[in-house]
RNA sequence: GGCCCCAUCGUCUAACGGUUAGGACAUCAGGUUUUCAUCCUGAAAAUUCGGGUUCGAUUCCCGGUGGGGUCACCA
């Protein structure tokens, strides 16, 4: 497949806005844009918006919210500009298909022209009844071809008294469609499996069908790359194409993501909204690693790639055919490598929003307020707290709760809690005075991590003391929770005042 | 139900007739450490079943089983 010469490929991404985008929709639009990169073609973007009944307010503009979230830039269609409008570049626009309707009239008379299809004014109520009866009597569901042989005359006498219509697809009898899919190879399907399918709805709409083919043909489509569902479909197409005389272009049917119950994700299954994922805090970078290792595989041992490896290295024999289960874990521990990486800097401003979110702190133009002590500090204080928990988080979400102990000085805990596992509470008290006593004794502009920890490590041999009676509760007094950085780290955060105010605090509990 | 597709550790996957079936996540154990995380080491864990073809099948063929998709005036 390598062999072939893509390079004038034009592959395209044909969202419906009726809803959030979801994890397999961003999968589906990542391959194309990966195949289209690679090949150095070109990718679009095409809004198929012709259900007039389920469109969702804002759609379009969380598609292209999505898009710029994950770097994924469309080389023709609709896009956002810098002031949040959407406007269109390309030339083979318009690529709303709402905005095309006069194209799809255009071809629907050349199919009438060539006999292709007909109206049929069959009633909802009569198609339902035609489907019951079929299920009762274990039959497939399909229609009845009742329309299929009025004369020209009859049907342009129920148009003309004002009848409710749509166009069907003459489907031809008992032939074999035969198609080569790039991922599964050749497939078959006979056309008594196949019904006369709607391709104008009463309302003048074009149904998916006829909008899809006419536009990849008009657009110039040389690779179709969709979700699984199309495949059964994909025979009815291929017909639809020969039809109008075109020459279709090739299709690749992508395995379908599924959960764990191997379901096809579905809104019902909670988090698959792409916009909670951001709003959880996983970086783009490590969210599309994950989601393109899920029914792809270069064939090493890599896991970890930056968008331009995976352009390089993408190719469609390496697409796979079953479907595969999104794991979570797997995307938690991608993610926490990706923070991992980051530097400090980049770190700090990505997790501003989160702190600011919870309430923690409120940014100014180059001081940051801590709220509950109305403190004014400088960044750099912020960035100091936050890179002790760069290692320990493994979505962004998770750092307020992480570091609110640095913000909110006054929790309050169990006081045994400071005493650790080998020791008991009077070596504990002992051990947190001698702690103060050593603190106090520090100037403010020495109270450094590095600082606190020789005078107490020295501390420590020099009594020849447990590390852990001393550390312990120093940790735990300087965060109130059993589970947090180290404590010198936490105490050169914090500086002198409120570390050792959270020591004395800690005597006194246990006093 | 008809039609179509699919099938390697719990999960994502490597293998494209010959390997002790490899890696990663998760799990468990150990090391480092004051705890957690990071980091390092190790363990357990898979070819859906039955027939062929072959000197030899995870790999090729057939069948069963299982899973998924699809059968709308939705995409």
């Amino acid at each position: 497949m390598e062999n072939i010469n893509f390079a004038n490929a034009r592959v395209r991404i044909a969202p419906s806005p009726t809803g959030f985008v979801h994890v397999g929709n961003l999968r589906t639009i990542l391959y194309n844009y990966l195949f289209a990169k690679h090949y150095k073609g070109k990718f679009l973007i095409r809004i198929e918006d012709t259900d007039q009944t389920r469109l969702v307010h804002g759609a379009l503009e969380n598609l292209l919210q999505v898009l710029k979230w994950a770097g994924i830039e469309g080389d023709e269609g609709p896009y956002l500009t810098t002031d949040n409008k959407v406007k269109e570049k390309g030339d083979y626009g318009p690529y709303i298909q709402s905005k095309r309707l006069s194209i799809y009239n255009e071809q629907l008379v050349a199919l009438l022209d060539k006999g292709k299809v007909y109206p049929c004014f069959c009633s909802k109520k009569r198609l339902d009844d035609l489907r019951e009866e079929q299920a009762k009597n274990k039959q497939a569901p399909k229609y009845d071809n009742f329309c299929r042989n009025l004369s020209k005359a009859e049907a342009q006498a129920m148009i003309d008294s004002g009848a409710s219509y749509v166009i069907r697809f003459k489907m031809p009898e008992n032939r074999n469609v035969v198609f080569e899919d790039l991922i599964r190879g050749e497939i078959v399907v006979n056309t008594k499996d196949m019904d006369d399918y709607v391709l104008i709805k009463s309302d003048g709409f074009p149904t998916y069908h006829f909008a899809n083919i006419v536009d990849d043909h008009s657009m110039k489509i040389t690779h179709v790359l969709r979700g699984d569902e199309w495949l059964a479909t994909t025979p009815k197409h291929v017909l639809l194409y020969e039809a109008f005389g075109w020459q279709p272009p090739k299709f690749a049917h992508l395995p379908t993501l599924v959960n764990k119950q191997k379901k096809k994700l579905s809104k019902r299954d909670g988090d698959v909204s792409v916009k909670d994922f951001i709003e959880a805090g996983y970086l783009p970078e490590a969210f599309l690693n994950f989601i393109a290792l899920l029914g792809w595989n270069a064939g090493t041992e890599q896991e970890v790639y930056t968008l331009n490896e995976m352009i390089q290295q993408f190719t469609l024999d390496n697409v796979h055919k079953s479907c595969a289960v999104f794991d979570i874990d797997k995307l938690d521990w991608i993610n926490g490598t990706y923070i991992r990486k980051l530097s400090a800097d980049d770190f700090y401003e990505k997790c501003l929003p989160y702190l600011t979110k919870a309430n923690l702190i409120t940014p100014a133009k180059d001081k940051i307020a801590i709220n509950s002590t109305n403190e004014k500090v400088k960044p750099q204080y912020i960035k100091n707290i936050l890179s002790l928990e760069q290692t320990r988080i493994k979505k962004l979400s998770e750092i307020s709760e992480a570091i609110k102990f640095f913000f909110v000085p006054n929790f309050d805990y169990i006081a045994d809690r400071l005493i650790w596992k080998k020791s008991d509470r009077s070596q504990t008290l002992e051990n947190l005075r001698d702690l103060e006593k050593i603190l106090k004794k520090l100037k403010k502009t020495e109270f450094t991590s590095p600082k606190v920890k020789e005078l107490i490590m020295e501390h420590i041999s020099q009594n020849a003391k447990d590390t852990g009676s001393v550390l312990w509760p120093m940790r735990f007094a300087l965060s109130g929770q059993d589970r947090s950085p180290d404590p010198f780290e936490i105490a050169g955060a914090l500086g002198k005042d409120q570390s050792l105010a959270r020591i004395t605090f800690a005597i006194q509990k246990l006093s």
